[in-house]
DNA sequence: CAGCTATCTGAACGACGTCAAGATCAATCT
DNA sequence: AGATTGATCTTGACGTCGTTCAGATAGCTG
């Protein structure tokens, strides 16, 4: 019979350390922010010494790439559910872009760190170019359907690559307190977002 | 009659240590990249003890903000070439965002502690603001100058905002090699971006 | 049961950001 | 001129960090 991961009558060894390791990280993160996300502090939130972490992952930035795994995961869950909910195929984008956007609004640290651990990577580590390409291939699919089979692969290609800056930039431009005002003026943020994607090329917009 | 900035006789007194230590910061980003970037290696470059720069900047973060308003200053003149570069006047916002990404592109990690600088910050720094805000109305007139006087000022505003937030996504993403591969295809790097900036709706291209 | 290997601890190292106390010097006041 | 003041810089220290290494512990295999 397993337990939480805080803190029990700790055994000597942990049993699920690396998981355990991983939802501290991702807690610190969301409680405290970045700053505060440091190697020990996770393994203090973990209960165990400064030196275990090293028996699961190589170093710090491997942690780190554990955490942003799991960000790919929920944000890969939240796009698949938007693109289902969508009403009019030809909002299909517009939808994935808004929970692309709300994902990192709700969660910017951990986005923060899905893009830190992909950034001065000559090759990305396993799972997360997959996931990361699972999330692309989505975006990707649904250009591909709403083009039509005239359209050149290649500008599905670019089409793509420009919705995924544009709503990364939307993204972390939204999470970080910019355009407080103007939200206030639209009446709230999912306002504002389905306004400035509005005036993107890539994402269409319901009232004509 | 004053020296350069590294080490020589070195009087008790350095003269000029605030710009000195901001010369030695963006050295160490430029050569070393962001991971080297201590308050201690910047004074050791600087010639000068750890506690130093501490009668020139209340710590490390505000030392950082004098290093991203230079980043700032270089990237206004950059657009503002670029808008004045621009023959036809439809095509200045797509000239002033090459130039924007290519900035990012030559100076990723100035780019980068450019906008952490103003991240996590509920009001931004002095200059800094007044910097981002000269750039950021640089890219509203243009707009609204396209526009002309019928388009209400909120369509131009978010026509802004949608412009800057994919501009800073293309920025981000290309300035860390992801899409190598289609660089190559399309035939270079200046290429790759117009075609991405083609496909967002704010940045008009030339051949139709 | 003995031994092997994975896992965890404890102690240590160098580097970091920051601070307090003292040294040094330029400018100002008398 | 000489004394004083305030700004600038150094020295030394504190606590935290990432990381390593030798040794303790315990689950697994034979």
């Amino acid at each position: 019979m397993r337990e939480a991961a805080t803190v029990e009558n700790r055994p000597y060894h942990h049993g699920d350390l690396r998981r355990a390791l991983v939802d501290a990280a991702s807690r610190i993160l969301e409680n405290e922010g970045p700053s505060a996300l440091s190697l020990r502090a996770v393994a203090r939130e973990a209960g165990v010494s400064p030196a275990a972490p090293y028996h699961h992952f190589k170093d710090k930035g491997e942690l780190l790439d554990a955490v942003a795994h799991v960000g790919w995961d929920i944000l890969g869950e939240g796009m698949r559910e938007a693109r289902e909910s969508a009403a009019d195929p030809r909002q299909v984008m517009t939808e994935i872009g808004v929970a692309y956007v709300q994902f990192a609004q709700r969660h910017p640290a951990l986005y923060r760190v899905m893009y830190d651990a992909s950034r001065d990577k000559t090759s990305l580590p396993e799972g997360m170019k997959s996931d990361q390409d699972s999330a692309y291939c989505m975006v990707q699919d649904a250009f591909r359907e709403a083009a039509g089979p005239e359209v050149p692969e290649i500008d599905v290609e670019l089409a793509t690559i420009a919705a995924w800056c544009a709503a990364h930039g939307l993204a972390e431009m939204n999470a970080f307190h910019q355009f407080d005002p103007l939200k206030a003026v639209l009446g709230g943020e999912e306002q504002f977002l389905r306004a400035v994607l509005s005036h993107m090329g890539m994402f269409p917009h319901p009232h004509g």
